[in-house]
Formats: structure tokens, sequence, C-alpha cells
DNA sequence: ACAAAAGTGTTGAGAGTACACCCATGC
DNA sequence: GCATGGGTGTACTCTCAACACTTTTGT
């Protein structure tokens, strides 16, 4: 196999170190922005909180090995999922040398229900704003996550994959404030979310407190 | 060592793929923006275009790897890199998986003497509009490369990078139409950069053909 | 009736765009 | 004196920010 020249012929020259992926999962409930996190069920940072992750197959694309850790450690399957960036200095693990490519998911709200897989005591959402102490350098992933985050946001349409199909407009702003970390106008947002054309109306309901609010759903029509 | 138990217990469960680093470095010249690549001396792809780049050391982080690479292979020394993505689809490299973590660098002109070494037969700079048929997935590295570039450049100083200390006005507009492929108005141009307070005028200068053109220099003071 | 959330317009400031001519120098 | 690139101002449009009250429902 070629594999095996290249290994062979360069081996000493060239070690290599292993390769992970982790992956941050965004979700926004009660305009809170939260962060899916699992327990480590074993060393280094056994018991501690670190992102869902974990070595990749040989054969196996980088994206889809973030999905399969993901899936198997916390149960969560994921709509939008985008590389991050990619972590590697000597020392970031104590077993050796790990690279990590860092995964940025979205999941709208309800459909997380994690359970714990193999390698995860248990699987939590934590607000991004009261995070425990996190294993490794898993810290500093979610930090870039969140600015990267709030990028899409506004020059893509990262807040709709944090919003059911159906929606109402004060839902998608309290995304937006909870992603933003601030509180926006309310008539400057509706005008400028209407005029993009990005949304339409359907029948009106959601009767909860208050006046029921118009319903509407993503259009993706602007490139 | 750490590693070696990391190794010794999982290896066959996770076995690891090599990591190496390429560098995506530009210039400007003669209003056309320019890529630096180098013609591989050893299989595969030999006496293909490639861009510069290899494998990483155990010790070395990524952005050390991705210079060093760089001056090794062209004798080119950066000032500014950044990290713009890692590719690793199972198949990119015909040896074996090879995960890549890709670099994006810039250079003024006049210091892109490049010199082929060891693993080049030669090394040179391709207009990005004409460029060879290259090794790998680097024409897809190029490509993103360049959307990364166009974006630093509104968003952040990029376009300084790229220029000499000492510049004029109309060199800093080259570079930006070479950029983004596109020609700007003049006097809409001047008249933005020099409200953004990025530049400082000094003693006046750079008489070729024409009216001599004054000299700036820039001055990061917008966070 | 009242509590609770939905919905609605106008105004001012700043940024971007379009557009054409005179100026200083080398030859 | 002419060729070559350097340098300059105005008017229009559009986007964004600030700002407060009325409407509809459930209880």
């Amino acid at each position: 196999m070629a594999e095996a020249v290249l290994r062979d012929s360069v081996d000493n020259k060239y070690p290599s170190p292993f390769v992970a992926v982790d992956v941050v999962v965004f979700r926004v409930v009660e305009g809170k922005l939260q962060v899916l996190l699992i327990e480590r069920r074993k060393p280094p940072f056994q018991n501690t909180w670190a992102l869902p992750g974990g070595f990749i197959g040989l054969d196996e694309a980088l994206e889809e090995a973030a999905c399969r850790e993901l899936r198997e450690e916390t149960g969560v399957s994921v709509t939008l999922i985008e590389q991050l960036y990619t972590f590697g200095d000597p020392g970031r693990d104590p077993r050796g040398r790990v690279i990590s490519v860092a995964y940025l998911a979205l999941l709208p709200p309800g459909e997380g229900a994690p359970q714990a897989g193999d390698d995860a005591v248990r699987a939590a959402w934590f607000p991004v704003m009261a995070l425990p102490a996190l294993a490794f350098d898993h810290g500093e992933m979610v930090g870039r996550a969140v600015e990267r985050l709030r990028v899409k946001l506004q020059i893509e349409d990262a807040a709709f994959h944090l919003l059911p199909s159906e929606f109402t407009l004060s839902e998608l702003q309290s995304v937006w404030e909870a992603v933003l970390g601030v509180s926006l106008d309310k008539r400057n947002f509706r005008r400028r979310v209407l005029n993009s054309g990005q949304v339409t109306e359907i029948g009106r309901r959601r009767s909860g407190e208050g006046r029921p609010a118009r319903l509407y759903r993503y259009h993706p029509r602007r490139k």
C-alpha cells in the first residue's frame, strides 16, 4: 500500500502526531447561548468537562469524524457544521503530540437531549457565560467559536440554524441578542430582517402570554 | 514518555495519519497578484508545481513548521502569516493519509528572490490568474487563500503587508485592485484611506514618470 | 381591568458611489 | 510643449441608529 511506502521511507524523519477533532456545538435557550460539553470518563483530565471529540479514523474525512464523535459521545446529530481552526501546539495534550481540528456546529432548541456515550460520564449544556474549567485548550476553542459565530450571524444566515423551522421575529431577535451579548432595537431589527427577504410570513400563531405573534419561515433567497 | 503511552494503548484503534503544512504566499508586482510555487523534485507529482510545504516536526508548532518549510524550500522569510484551513480528505495524497494545515502569508515586493531548496527543482512567482496545474489539492488551497485575502483586505489591514514601509497612495490602490480584481475610483479610494487614519504622510518623493507622488507610512491606529 | 408581549414610523448622521478636470514633473 | 501619472470636490443614495406608544390576547 502506498501508505506503507511513505511510512517506511520517512518514518524517523517525519514521525507522525495523532489527529483528533473536537466540536463546539451551540444552541440558544431562554435567551442564553449554550455549549454542549461532556464529562470525560478517562484520563487525562478524567472527570473534567471537555468538548465532544476524539481521534479520526484513517479513512474518514475530518468532518465525518466530527459528526461521528459528536453522535457517539452525546447522541446529538447536527444540521450545520463547519471547520473552525486547527490547534496544534506541542504540549496541548499531556499524552503527546495531538493536532486537533476544531469544528463549529449549530443546533435548534429542543433537539439536544444529550445522552452520554462511551467516553463520557455525562453530557450537558452550559451557558457560554458560565463555563466550568475545560480540559486541554478547549476554553480557547470555545472563545474562537463564539467570535466566529458572531461573524457568521452578521454576514451569513447563522441565526436560522439556531431556530426551529417556524419562528417568531422576537425569537429571532432573542437569538441575535444571545449571540452578540447586546440588546437590539426592536423596530430597527424587524425592519432589517423583513427588508432582507430572508423570511416569509405564514399563518399567525404562537399564543402564549400576551398578544399572539406571527410565524415566519427562513427562505435563503439572497446569495 | 507520555507519547509512548498513548501510542501503545491506542495504536491499532487510532492509527495516526501524517501531518503537513503548506503555505500560500502572495505578493503584488506590476498590478498582478502572484503566488510563490516550487517545482517538486521528488514523487509524487515529480516536476509538478506545488505550494511550498512539508511534514511537521514532532516538537514544532504548526506555524513554525510553515515558516521553516517556506524558508528551506524557497529562501523566503515572511512577515505576516496566519492559518487558513485544514485539508484532510482521505485520498488527497496518493501516498496515504496526509492532513495538511494550510497557511496564508504576505510579502512586500522586492523581498522575494526565491532560491530553490532541497526538495525543489526551482521556485518562482506565478500570477494567480495564470497558474499551472498544481499538485495535490493545492489549487483549492490557492482559491481559498484568495477569498480570505479579499476579506482581510477589507476588514483588516492586509494591504499594507503587501507594500514596502513607504508607499504612495497609487501603489496602495494598485494592491487593492490586484487583489480584488476590479478597478476603483481614485478620489473615493484616497478619501477613504485618508479618513481611516491608517496612513500618515512623510516627505514627498517618488519621482519617476510624471508628477512626483507623496509618500505615506502605515500607522496601525485603529483597532 | 390589567398584565404581557406584539407590532408600528420618522428623523438625522454617516458611508458609499458616481463623476471630470487641473497640476507638477521629466523629456 | 507634451506625455505621464498625481491630485482634487460635490451631489445623491442608502444604511444605520435613536427614539415611545398602541394593539391584541389570556387571565
